[in-house]
RNA sequence: GCCCCCAUCGUCUAGCGGCCUAGGACGCUGGCCUUUCAAGCCGGUAACACGGGUUCGAAUCCCGUUGGGGGCGCCA
């Protein structure tokens, strides 16, 4: 083993001792019970669903028990960060209410992102090496991988370990040559490489088995890096003990490095903490089940969302049914407002359903009033259709109208509308910078009518047409035309003689139905009707005759 | 190749040795209501992966098989 002083000239000579930063990040002063949580994503893309859901278990659990929720950017690879990620982490964090008060730009035990808490990581990297518990590894990445290819020949688990830890017992001569040369190094840590298992327990899977680590994993990353920064292992050990953190939450990958993480926590002196591990989303692909995946599916971003407007209330009671099923049952606000617990989470993956969140989605904006709605509908089309934003803003009053229709006075509101940009493709033909006039009466949303027909019934209607709120008077009209131009009056009277009909009711109000809104879906016709004003509903309703 | 985890309707799940002829929700589907489309209401469809044990008794416990997921990086 090198020198102390061999060893200190590694680092920089003003770097502070352990106690420095014991003493700067103390224990927290908290009730008992309290937990502390973090969330910790690397700022490698857009940020993702998977991450937005352990985030809300990290918050909502440090929430309930009066203890702190840190947020941690972990970004030790430098060459995977991608330029603007936390700025978009921000305002996806902020979107789905899982920001942190305790991240960089508050918050004691700061700073909270890796690359900037270089110096602490050395100061534990230094006393592993000074302790012996860590070494200087000058192992090329070929002899790696030829010792990689070796051990899979051989059929034992790969790693650095036994005879391929080439590094591990080196004498002190051959590392002061590489040093003397500069050759660039890695430190190792030097596991205690005892064979055996180790058990532990999972705060979501109970008891777990594994065998203990003997591999001497990398926890400082090459000396040749401008900065070099410890690895996930070894910072996620110096981190959230500093941090003063109770409970790790991440992803089941990680389950697999548990023994090494315990080893390391102990040969730095430090108490173990406690692990949640969560199963991941997941996406089927054909039979098969797979995790989400940011690069194949969109859904896994949480831009995806946040483009399509769905609002974030919806989203979120999705994510927590999904993590204790018990929410699932409950309505929105109480669900939202219960406390999730770390023992009901289930050990295996979820499938992301779009479907059900579509319908817990319509289910929740029912519930809004149409101003509110509306006003949802702009904020996000200021950000993503500013032509829709425009549209709704000359004729706002129309648009709140057209939302009240079928949801205002009514015991079950309509059910349509499940993200803000479905407003477009439902209510867009409203406003008149949207619409567009149906003008070939050949068109093939009339079903395949003649042409003569739809423009006589078009007529027929428009003969006389007054505006009328009562919905049956108004309707009156429709059948009187369709009457006229021998349709049923009812769609019993066509069931019974078909032939006697060029067809029933049903297709004599499509036709009306998409003159006025170019849509064969719609609400009542005559609230539709009433919304837009005579003066327009005689403008549409005559533009299939222009031609004539 | 080695290691770990998991396994109930299409999906999310209830179930923690007898209350299970396996319950609920979503989906799908039939009907009712309705001038259309929704919404709503009523009904239906559909699962304990397989094989061995243990037990008077197993979806529940044990073993094996199969299937799925994850890990084995100077990625996190």
């Amino acid at each position: 083993m090198l020198d102390r002083d061999e060893i200190d000239a590694l680092f920089p000579p003003d770097l502070p001792e352990p106690e420095h930063w014991e003493e700067r990040y103390p224990p927290r002063d908290l009730p008992p019970g309290a937990m502390v949580t973090r969330f910790s994503p690397s700022p490698t893309g857009s940020a993702h669903l998977g991450g937005v859901y352990v985030a809300i278990l990290d918050k909502d659990l440090a929430e309930q028990s009066g203890g702190e929720y840190v947020i941690r950017i972990e970004d030790t690879d430098q060459s995977r960060s991608v330029e603007g990620a936390t700025a978009q982490f921000e305002r996806a964090f902020g979107y789905f209410g899982v920001a942190s008060e305790e991240t960089d730009g508050g918050g004691p035990y700061g700073p909270y992102t890796q690359s900037d808490r270089a110096e602490i990581y050395l100061t534990y990297v230094r006393e592993f090496l000074r302790a012996g518990d860590a070494y200087l590894c000058f192992a090329t990445r070929d002899e790696l991988s030829a010792a990689a290819d070796e051990q899979r020949a051989e059929k034992v688990p790969t790693g650095y370990y036994g005879r391929w830890a080439i590094w591990r017992d080196a004498s002190d001569e051959q590392v002061r040559e590489r040093l003397a040369a500069s050759d660039p190094y890695v430190v190792r840590f030097r596991s205690p490489g005892t064979a055996g298992r180790v058990t532990y327990t999972d705060l979501v899977r109970g008891t777990l088995e594994a065998d203990a680590n003997r591999n001497d994993v990398v926890i400082l990353k090459s000396s040749e890096l401008p900065l070099p920064l410890p690895t996930y292992h070894f910072a996620h050990v110096v981190d959230d003990h500093l941090m003063r953190i109770t409970h790790v939450i991440r992803g089941d990958e990680w389950l697999a490095s548990v023994p090494v993480h315990l080893q390391l926590f102990d040969a730095a002196g430090f108490d173990r903490i406690p692990y949640a591990h969560v199963a991941p989303l997941l996406k089927a692909e054909g039979s098969a089940k797979r995790k989400l995946s940011k690069r194949k599916d969109p859904e896994a971003s949480v831009d995806f969302y946040i483009e399509a407007g769905y609002p974030a209330p919806a989203v979120v009671y999705y994510l927590r049914g999904l993590l204790n099923a018990r929410l699932a049952e409950m309505p929105l606000d109480e669900a939202l407002a219960a406390p999730i617990r770390l023992e009901e989470l289930g050990v295996s993956g979820a499938l992301v359903d779009l479907v059900k969140l579509e319908g817990i989605a319509a289910d929740y904006v029912a519930t809004l009033p149409s101003r509110l709605v509306l006003d949802e509908v702009l904020d996000w089309a200021d950000a993503h259709d500013a032509e829709l934003a425009e549209a709704v803003r000359a004729q706002e009053d129309l648009a709140v109208r057209a939302l009240d229709v079928e949801r205002v006075g009514v015991d079950n509101p309509r059910k349509d509308l499940a993200k803000w940009s479905d407003f477009r493709p439902i209510y867009g033909f409203f406003l008149d910078a949207l619409f567009e006039p149906v003008r070939d009466p050949a068109d093939e949303r009339f079903g395949g009518l003649a042409p003569e027909v739809v423009q006589r019934l078009s007529r027929d209607v428009l003969d006389g047409y007054q505006d009328l709120t009562d919905g049956d008077a108004w309707f009156q009209q429709v059948r009187t035309a369709a009457e006229r131009n021998r349709f049923a009056a009812r769609a019993k009277d066509y069931k019974q003689d078909p032939d006697a009909y060029v067809g029933s009711i049903r297709e004599a109000s499509q036709v009306v139905r998409v003159l006025l809104t170019g849509s064969t879906r719609s609400p009542a016709m005559h609230l539709v009707a009433n919304a837009l004003g005579e003066d327009e509903v005689r403008r549409r309703l005559g533009a299939v005759l222009d031609g004539a």
